[in-house]
DNA sequence: TCAAACGGTTTCATAATGCAACCGATTCTG
DNA sequence: CAGAATCGGTTGCATTATGAAACCGTTTGA
């Protein structure tokens, strides 16, 4: 392997944030930590997941924000693992996931674990819009790279200039 | 390793994504397959992957359908890998994953690619709603483990009982 | 106060990954 | 149309990541 590619410096969003919590167990962890879990012992009875693998996350989950160590709550000397806003604001990722999940990897009629407004009971969704508000079909999005913004409509392309150019 | 634990029977969907295309490369070629990369040398190219895994990933995202195999467009004799419906829906999940890389993992005024409509170069983002349109916080969201619905407010677990005596 | 459980760390075996070399089929060049 | 270069892989080997189990000091429960 010689080590592992890092694509910290990549321009793209997704692919930094797949270098960051990428792996095979950190979502899991995130996962269960939105499902309230907080202690060691109980990602890993949840997880099955190797005690020193766990550890190794949690620690890395730690040093980048996603959780954050501190005392137990109830007066214990153990401590608890639990999401920083950082972490908790992965929320969409695992609701996009899970949405994804739900459509094409259960059966028809298989029971699943469901997601819901906590005063209502609603089954909660994912929208894809534009910054105010309008509706987006997945193929009228387009990744403009960076600094290139071809592949636009010229009308659009001009808009965006003005915009992007305090950016740079 | 003895065998990588797999998560197929997990009840919860958002571990069968995981499962499914949560290794390390498995999504970064699923983005670059939203961008536009159809053949093997542009996907090498673009991730500088190493090709026996390239080779391997394809194979496997092509049996796992969200890639499928097509005689190369534009008459050649080479072939294309190319999103199948399945792989488009997974767009919610790169947009989610972009969304929290692009608050997180950049500096302030530092260029990342954006993600915006075609026709109008409006910025896309991500809305989580119930199913009838209200916009939910993240703190209003709970998961219901399946077969208790224990956490809600005891009027929206009556309501649910109703929904989803179908469902089994 | 003693035993269990908790929260790890260490050690060792194995699986996944990366690199480089190789190879046949295709495509480009003169 | 011949030869060279590129494409699209596969194979073999070295290295890294992962997993299981043993171990250990600390905390908790009876």
């Amino acid at each position: 392997m010689v080590k592992r590619t890092s694509l910290k410096g990549d321009y793209c969003p997704s692919a930094r944030s797949l270098d960051v919590i990428g792996d095979w167990w950190s979502l899991l962890i995130v996962r269960d930590a939105f499902d309230g879990l907080t202690r060691f012992g109980e990602f890993q009875k949840s997880l099955g997941i190797a005690k020193n693998i766990l550890s190794d996350r949690l620690r890395t989950l730690s040093e980048r924000g996603i959780l954050k160590v501190v005392p137990s709550s109830d007066g214990g000397a153990h401590q608890e693992y639990h999401l920083t806003p950082k972490g908790r604001d992965l929320f969409p990722v695992m609701v996009a996931l899970r949405q994804w999940g739900e459509r094409y990897l259960f059966e028809p009629g298989e029971e699943h674990s469901r997601l819901v407004e906590r005063d209502t009971g609603q089954a909660i969704r994912l929208d894809i819009r534009t910054v105010d508000g309008r509706p987006v079909s997945p193929d009228q999005a387009v990744i403009l790279k960076v600094p290139q913004q071809e592949a636009l409509q010229p009308r659009a392309a001009e808009r965006l200039q003005k915009s992007s150019r305090k950016r740079s």
